[in-house]
DNA sequence: TAATCCGGTTAAGGGAGGGTTAATACCTCA
DNA sequence: TGAGGTATTAACCCTCCCTTAACCGGATTA
C-alpha cells in the first residue's frame, strides 16, 4: 500500500535552518512549502491543505504564540508544532495551552523532528478508521475480524480453528505450508494427535470452499498442503 | 457534557518517582495505576482499559523498549509514552520507532508531563464522532440520553448497564465485539464473574428488542457477540 | 501384488461456553 | 431503616466445537 506524501508548512524565518530543515524534510519524502514571515500563514492555510505545520516561536513580525492562537482559533482541526531557542518552562506550557501538539527546544535534531513528526501524522490517520479486514479468495470474501466466509451475499460462519487455519493457509498460498508448521503455529506442538485434528480440519476448509473450484488445498505426501487459489 | 477522567497506567520501578508522579498526576484529575514491574502490564491489559501508559525505558525485569515492542504488536491502539535518563539520541529515535507517541528526558518536569499527556489524549478524543442524541435501531428508537427505547408510541425505559451495553454494540453494530473488549471497556475489568453478567444482560437486551425480529444479537463462539441490524 | 503408511471422511463424546431464570447483594432515597 | 430498583451471583440446562476414534481409499515401497 502507497503512502501518501505528507503536506507540511515550515514557518521559519532564519534563513540557514529553514533551508536546513526543509531540504532534510524532503530528503525524507515529505512535500514541504518553507515560509520566513508569520503573515504569509493564514492567507496559505486559506487556500492550501496541509498535514502539520512547524513554527518557530521567535519571529521578526509576529509571536509564534500569538500564531498559534490564530491558527487555533480559525483551523482548529490543523495541528501545529513550535520549534523554539527559549527552554522555559513557561513557554512549554504555554505552547501547550495555545493548542501546540508538540514542542521541540532547539538546537533541533532534523532525525528526531522527523520521527515526532511522522509519530503524529500516523496517528492522526490511523484513528480515522480502524479499517476492515477483507481478503478476497477466489469468489469469496474472508471477513477475518467477524470470522466468516461471504458468497453471494451468503454468510458462513467459521469457528476459531477453522478461521485460524484458514488464515495460515492463506499467509502461505501457492507454497507449501508443511504439517509442523501449521500444528506448532496454531496448535502449539506437533504430535499424533493434533496431525490427526489438522486432517479433520483440512476437510472442513475443503467443504467450506468447494463453491469456488479454482480454490484447492492440495496434499503433497508426507510434507504438508498448498494452498492453490487464483491470482 | 462532563468529561471522562483519563485513565492511565504509570509504569516506574522507582518507587519516589513513582510515587511523586502518581499523586501529581492524580492530583491532575486523571485516574492512575502504578506498578513497578514491567511483567505485571500485559496481563493488566487484557483485563483493564487504559486511554495512555507511561512507561519507564529503564526496568529492572524487562527493557522498556522491548515492552513497547510486545504492547505495540498486541495492543495496537493503546498509546504509550517512554520516560527516560538516557538522552542519547539512538534512544529517542529506538521509542519511536517501536510505536511511542512521546519521549520524554528525566528530570520529569510534572507541569510538562500533565499538558503533553493532556495534548495527547485531547486529540486523540476530538477525532470521536460527536454523540447523537437519538438513533433509529430498526422499528425502534433508542434515545441515549434518557436511556429509553420507543417503540410505536411505547416507551421502555433502560437500566444504564442496559444502555451502556446497547451503545457499545450499536457503536459495532454488524461487526464482532469481543467479549474483553466488551468488559474492559464497560465493567473495567474482563474477569469470570464480569463475564456472567454480561450473559445476563445480552439475554435483557435480547428480551427488550424482541419486538423487531431483524434485530439480532449474535454470539461468536468463544469470541464476542454481533450486534445485526438492518441496513 | 502385498504390506504399510498416510490422508480423507464421517461420526461420537466430552468439556467449555452460552442462555435463561431466580435469588441475593448492593444502592439510593425517602 | 426499609422500600424499590439495579447489578451481581448462583444454578441449571442447552449448544457448540474440538478432539478422538473408526474406517476406508489411495499412494509408496519391496
Amino acid at each position: 500500500m502507497e503512502s501518501e506524501r505528507y503536506r507540511l508548512l515550515l514557518v521559519e524565518d532564519d534563513t540557514s535552518l529553514g533551508y536546513l530543515l526543509s531540504e532534510y524534510l524532503k530528503m525524507k519524502g515529505m512535500d514541504i512549502l518553507w515560509v520566513q514571515r508569520s503573515s504569509e500563514v493564514l492567507p496559505l492555510l486559506e487556500e492550501q491543505v496541509f498535514d502539520l505545520l512547524i513554527l518557530d516561536v521567535m519571529m521578526p513580525d509576529l509571536d509564534g504564540f500569538a500564531l498559534g492562537e490564530q491558527i487555533h482559533d480559525r483551523f482548529p482541526l490543523i495541528p501545529f508544532l513550535f520549534l523554539t531557542a527559549k527552554s522555559m518552562k513557561i513557554d512549554v506550557l504555554k505552547g501547550f495551552s495555545v493548542g501546540a501538539v508538540d514542542y521541540l527546544k532547539k538546537p533541533i535534531d532534523e532525525e528526531e523532528l522527523v520521527v515526532r513528526i511522522e509519530s503524529l501524522l500516523s496517528r492522526l490517520n490511523t484513528t480515522r478508521e480502524p479499517e476492515e479486514e477483507s481478503l478476497s479468495i477466489g469468489r469469496y470474501q474472508y471477513d477475518l475480524r467477524n470470522q466468516c466466509l461471504l458468497l453471494e451475499g451468503a454468510e458462513i460462519s467459521l469457528t476459531s480453528r477453522e478461521s485460524e487455519l484458514l488464515t495460515y493457509l492463506y499467509k502461505n498460498k501457492n507454497r507449501l505450508s508443511s504439517h509442523a508448521d501449521i500444528l506448532k503455529r496454531i496448535w502449539g506442538r506437533n504430535d499424533y494427535f493434533n496431525r490427526k485434528s489438522l486432517n479433520v480440519f483440512i476437510t472442513r476448509l475443503r467443504k467450506l470452499l468447494e463453491q469456488d473450484p479454482e480454490i484447492r488445498i492440495e496434499n503433497v505426501h508426507g510434507q504438508g498442503f498448498i494452498f492453490r487459489v487464483p491470482g
